[in-house]
DNA sequence: CTGAAAGCGCTTACAG
DNA sequence: CTGAAAGCGCTTACAG
């Protein structure tokens, strides 16, 4: 007959044992000096009592809520799921909760968001901006995850580095003709992966960009983005910024006629949920998003522990880190059939393996 | 200069004004009688002085946290987001916040993940529970978003209608070979949509079920399907329960040359976030998930207010309520081929418009 | 080793 | 219309 009826406090449980609210706490939290057997004596009648300390209580007492806020700029977005799990499990291993807050895609939502989360008391914010936004003036600690192109505080994936992996995996196989797949122009994280694809490339490829936005603005969304046609122009391959444009590209390719990986090989970035699954299955770059996060919120942690020292002064997080991502080869990538043709211009010999 | 230096609280505006925080408190909730013009002056000092109200305090005096739990099996479900963004929607309209547990993937921590907001003194939790899981025992409101087939207090979409719309849709287009695919045997959801498709495409037509996890166990995770055998042997149609399951049909059968939806009509469920944007775009049949999530908060709502009352009696939410879902007709499904063929022996004459 | 007391910030009867 | 006072549940010095 444990628990039910809630609103069991420690007043009730040192009342039932004729001890003081103050030995009760000590004793729970293991922190005062108190006899074990007490101590043994009060866990039990806490138990039995269904005693779930009150969050409120302490929160005033402390001063500290015990909750991590994180900000969304549109929980829509593929990758959200891969973030909300690593700084959720991040945060829950430091005894954390996790409170969301989504701009739905709305850049103006963003102050909104981080508003409400103050206003709940969080102890601290992990904020994936929108593009191109910068934070600021918020009144508690804030860790950011985005490009380290970003300017301020960041903890992110290095998207150059994963970039120029794919770039190199490609020329490897022996692709020269490659076309870039980005969705906008004014993604930091965008750019960071198109210019790595192209430094991993190397001078003797011709990369070329497909900004889907911009033939989005000719067609209306969802429509074709001539593809079949850059294979008829001899390109060999298509990496896109993010495995959702390279699902687009792989089916378009597919709907032509045109077979993946051996007419062209395709790439993404992010390793989604459907990327193992589809057939052919993704190559794909992933973070360690586990990794992100565990630096994001071990940052935040640090600066919330600091906050007290000096003064009242809060600072935000600057905690530069470059987390580095992993290629994943799947069976969308594959040698390029031209290789016999090209190969003669090139040190695809000593390229290929 | 307003705000920063944290720690204003109402007694700092009570001071600086020379009133009461009584008076105070009552000015800015609106609640006790106080002159306009005083109300004025407290909310022009509160605004300067950066005032964000304590919500510890504001929690430990009222009981209430104004905070939602919401507890997901796994975030990695593709679903989810769309869950997740509804279910945060239509909290912050109702004042609240959310706080999410993750029980990643894993049947025993459900309760741990339930178990941690009710610590984090939540008011009540919106569960999508894991397959079959049943929620007990739970010390504070609870609403279940799961299938209606599921016993207990659920708000769900009618995935069974849901279910009949996209087998009556495909007869219409003249299909009387489908496949079915189901992922897990054990789901509620997904047999409540199975048993709808085949009760929409009728007696007529020929329905046939491939559980994917049980051709996983054979040849392990991503294995083929067989599903250019399938078209081979005469069916013309594959309908999934979930777009995930779609797009891994989709592409293999793209992969195999067949041309969807010439040759094969794919459909799927939950109009994930991939599904507009793949070529062909695919059928699917939709929820109306904000709708859900107002019933499954406002129910919440309801279930808190009403937890005053009758002592301290918590009640579970009782609103078994099937939200419609439409279906979203897109480029993957079409006639059947086999009309010419079938249409003697069917009343095609009556279905195709 | 144990307890009495103060106080975190708020709201709510209750007086005036 | 305004204020004094109590108390939500907890933790933390401080005494004993």
């Amino acid at each position: 007959m444990a628990s039910s009826r809630l609103a069991t406090n420690l007043s009730a449980i040192a009342a039932a044992l004729g001890v003081s609210v103050a030995t009760v706490s000590n004793a729970l939290s293991g922190k005062g000096r108190v006899s074990p057997e007490l101590v043994e004596r009060i866990r039990k009648t806490a138990s039995e009592l269904g005693y779930v300390p009150s969050s409120a209580g302490r929160a005033l007492r402390t001063g500290r809520s015990g909750v991590l806020g994180l900000v969304l700029p549109d929980i829509a977005n593929p990758l959200f799921p891969q973030i909300a799990q690593a700084i959720e499990k991040a945060a829950v291993n430091a005894g954390y909760g996790v409170l969301i807050a989504d701009a739905r895609g709305e850049i103006a939502m963003q102050t909104d968001a981080i508003d409400r989360l103050i206003e709940r008391g969080v102890d601290g914010m992990v904020v994936v901006p929108r593009r191109g936004t910068r934070i600021s003036g918020v009144d508690c600690p804030v860790a950011v995850i985005d490009s380290p192109s970003t300017p301020g505080n960041t903890v992110a994936a290095d998207h150059w580095d994963g970039g120029r992996q794919v770039g190199e995996y490609l020329a490897s196989l022996g692709h020269r003709k490659v076309v870039l797949v980005g969705k906008n122009r004014d993604s930091n994280v965008q750019n960071d992966r198109l210019g790595g694809i192209r430094d991993g490339l190397g001078k003797t490829c011709l990369a070329q960009t497909l900004w889907i936005d911009g033939i989005e603005k000719g067609g209306g969304a969802g429509c074709r983005l001539g593809l079949a046609e850059k294979v008829a122009e001899g390109f060999t391959a298509f990496a896109a910024v993010s495995d959702l444009h390279a699902l687009r590209v792989l089916t378009e390719l597919q709907r032509a006629g045109i077979e993946v990986p051996e007419e062209a090989s395709v790439t993404g970035f992010d390793d989604l949920i459907f990327s193992a699954v589809v057939t052919p299955p993704l190559t794909t770059m992933r973070m360690d998003m586990g990794r992100i996060a565990d630096l994001a919120v071990g940052a935040l942690l640090r600066a919330i522990d600091g906050a007290g020292e000096n003064g009242a002064a809060v600072d935000v997080t600057a905690d530069v880190s470059k987390v580095p991502m992993a290629l994943i080869m799947r069976g969308s990538t594959g040698k390029t059939k031209h290789d016999a043709i090209e190969a003669k211009n090139t040190t695809a010999g000593e390229l290929t393996p």
